[in-house]
DNA sequence: ATAAAACTGATAACTATTATCGTTTTTATT
DNA sequence: AATAAAAACGATAATAGTTATCAGTTTTAT
């Protein structure tokens, strides 16, 4: 892989920054640094990031979402806000391991889990309207 | 909402199958039985089933895929053979109440869990390969 | 300096899903 | 049974997200 300006400039809007963006706005935001970055550039960057474990992503609703932490954790998902919580793993099993008893022979590479409901402030204003 | 033998259909099909197939693959076998329904109403219908709570659905990759069984369990999807398996949860702990306990004040209404790496007969061929 | 490989921007193509709309089916009421 | 409103249908257009193509540019090794 060679180096490219455009993909140094996805990397650091993406280790910048918490809110988990699609990449169509990694593109918004990188665009304002590199005016006519294109949105395949984008994209292809933010694959090559994942496959070179640079980056992460994860599916929510048919629209990938780009995580420039990799260290495992889990991610709250709000459906009011929409906003992605991260949720360092406080669980106290490794679900990794579990997996491989739960499935012999089996290779696991990788787990993902999404936590979906509404966050605190979102819950507290539903709370309110009764 | 009122009865639909289509709807009827769908379901049908969604429960007798247990490889959590995607709205096309429903339409496919569907089509057998009714061969001039649309793929909308597949759509349609899945999508309220799910908000019904008569089915389940999860995405992978960017495809929404259905699952008639709505008992609460986790899904392994090997990397290379594309299938899906069900992996009832073995786990010791309720991801439920320790998210609960993780974000307090939050409502927590669903926790989708994708494990993916090889299946056991895929890891084996690969496995050979050395 | 040069040539191959990798990368780019622009955009076409593709896949999955949702919206629209005129017609048909279901359901409740006469 | 007739009827009218609500719900659902099939066909298909539209949309969203993503991937593929391709000619031109940048990077890298020589």
């Amino acid at each position: 892989m060679n180096y490219s300006y455009q993909r140094e400039a996805i990397l650091f809007d993406l280790k910048g920054r918490c809110d988990h963006p699609t990449a169509a706005q990694v593109y918004e935001t990188v665009k304002q640094k590199i005016p006519n970055i294109s949105l395949a550039t984008v994209y292809r960057n933010l694959t090559a990031l994942c496959k070179n474990g640079d980056a992460a992503s994860f599916y929510l609703a048919g629209t990938e979402h780009f995580d420039g932490n990799v260290d495992s954790h889990l991610h709250f998902s709000c459906s009011k806000c929409g906003r992605i919580y991260d949720v360092f793993n406080s669980f106290d099993i490794d679900i990794t391991e579990k997996t491989a008893k739960a499935f012999p022979g089996a290779a696991v590479n990788r787990i993902t889990v999404i936590i979906s409901g509404l966050c605190e402030s979102c819950n507290k204003i539903e709370k309110n309207k009764n």
